[in-house]
DNA sequence: CAATAGCCCTGGTGGC
DNA sequence: TGCCACCAGGGCTATT
C-alpha cells in the first residue's frame, strides 16, 4: 500500500532510471488507468516529450515533461511504476508501457486496477478531484500543531480517520497512521476534538518521526509494494502495531487487538494507547 | 454539512 | 486437498 514513503522511495529510484530520456511510444492496456485525457489523446501527449524530473505531492508523483506539461499518477492500493531493462519481458500485471531512448522502459503494472495516470497542463491539476484540496506535507514547515489545533478542535471524527483526510495532511494511509498513534499513545477511536494541546504536539511529533523512518527504512512491503527498482521495503520489520494483530506490544507487552475504525483496519495496544 | 456505508478490484488466506 | 467466503484499503459516490 503505497503511502507517503514508499511513493518518495519510488520517486527517489526512478530518478536515475528515467530522467533525462524520451518518451518514443507509449502503450495503454487498460483504458481505464487513464483517467484524462481520452486514451489517444493521452498518448499522442506523453511521445516525443522527455521526463525531466520527477517530484511527489502527498501519495502523487508528477513526471515533469516540460512547457508546463507533467504526468499526475496515484498508485493507490497495488500499482508500482518500474524501470525495466528493454530486453526484459514484459513484467506481470503491466497495465501500460512508456519505451524510452535509453536501454530502459517504464512500466506501470497494477494488480487490483485501482492506479490512475492523467496527462495534465500548468493549472490543470483542478481536473484531479482532491489534488488541490491536499493538506500540508509531514515534515514541511506548513505541518505545524498552530495548524492542526484549530481543525482538530471542530472536528467529532475518531483521530485516525481525522489524521487519515488527506485535507487535513497529504500523504498518511494506514499503515502510518496507525504507527502514529501507537508511537503517541493516543487511542484511534478518540474524538478528535476532545486531543489536548499537549496530546496533538505529541501526535505531531510522532507523525513527523513515523515518516521519517519510513523514508529512512526504503517504505514497508507487506504484500506488493515495491520501487522503482522492484525492491521491497525494510519499514515493515520495524512496526509497532500494524499487522501486528495478536503479537506483544513493544513497550509492554499486552496483546495487540484489532478493531475496525472508519472501515479501515486498525491495531492498537488497550493498555498503552489512551 | 458531516459521517458513514458501498463500491471498485484481485490475490492471498483461513476455515471447513 | 480443494473450495469458497472473506479480507486487504484509497478515495470517490450515494445515502443517512
Amino acid at each position: 500500500m503505497p503511502e507517503l514513503p514508499e511513493v518518495e522511495q519510488v520517486r527517489k529510484t526512478l530518478i536515475p532510471h528515467v530522467v533525462g530520456h524520451k518518451i518514443i511510444r507509449t502503450e495503454v492496456f487498460l483504458d481505464r488507468l487513464v483517467q484524462y485525457p481520452a486514451v489517444p489523446d493521452f498518448i499522442q501527449g506523453t511521445v516525443g516529450k522527455t521526463i525531466r524530473a520527477i517530484n511527489r505531492r502527498g501519495k502523487y508523483l508528477r513526471l515533469e515533461l516540460g512547457d508546463g506539461f507533467y504526468i499526475l499518477g496515484h498508485l493507490r492500493m497495488t500499482g508500482a511504476l518500474i524501470a525495466l531493462p528493454a530486453s526484459a519481458p514484459q513484467p506481470p500485471y503491466a497495465k501500460l508501457k512508456f519505451t524510452l531512448d535509453g536501454d530502459e522502459n517504464l512500466w506501470f503494472t497494477d494488480i487490483r486496477t485501482f492506479g490512475t495516470l492523467y496527462l495534465l497542463q500548468d493549472g490543470g491539476s483542478y481536473k484531479v478531484n482532491g489534488y488541490e484540496t491536499l493538506g500540508p506535507e509531514p515534515l514541511s514547515k506548513e505541518f505545524t500543531v498552530a495548524y492542526l489545533e484549530p481543525l482538530a478542535h471542530k472536528s467529532r471524527k475518531p483521530i485516525k480517520t481525522f489524521i487519515l483526510d488527506q485535507t487535513v495532511i497529504a500523504g498518511l494511509g494506514n499503515i502510518y497512521a496507525d504507527e502514529s498513534l501507537a508511537l503517541s499513545r493516543i487511542m484511534p477511536t478518540r474524538v478528535a476534538n476532545t486531543l489536548s494541546r499537549e496530546e496533538l504536539k505529541v501526535l505531531h511529533e510522532a507523525i513527523n518521526k513515523v515518516i521519517a523512518q519510513g523514508i529512512a527504512n526504503h517504505g514497508t512491503t507487506f504484500r506488493n509494494y515495491q520501487d522503482g527498482d522492484g525492491k521491497k521495503g525494510d519499514n515493515q520489520n520495524h512496526l509497532l502495531v500494524y499487522s501486528r494483530k495478536g503479537q506483544p506490544c513493544r513497550f509492554c507487552g499486552t496483546t495487540l487487538v484489532q478493531i475496525k475504525v472508519g472501515g479501515r483496519g486498525t491495531v492498537y495496544c488497550p493498555k498503552c494507547q489512551k
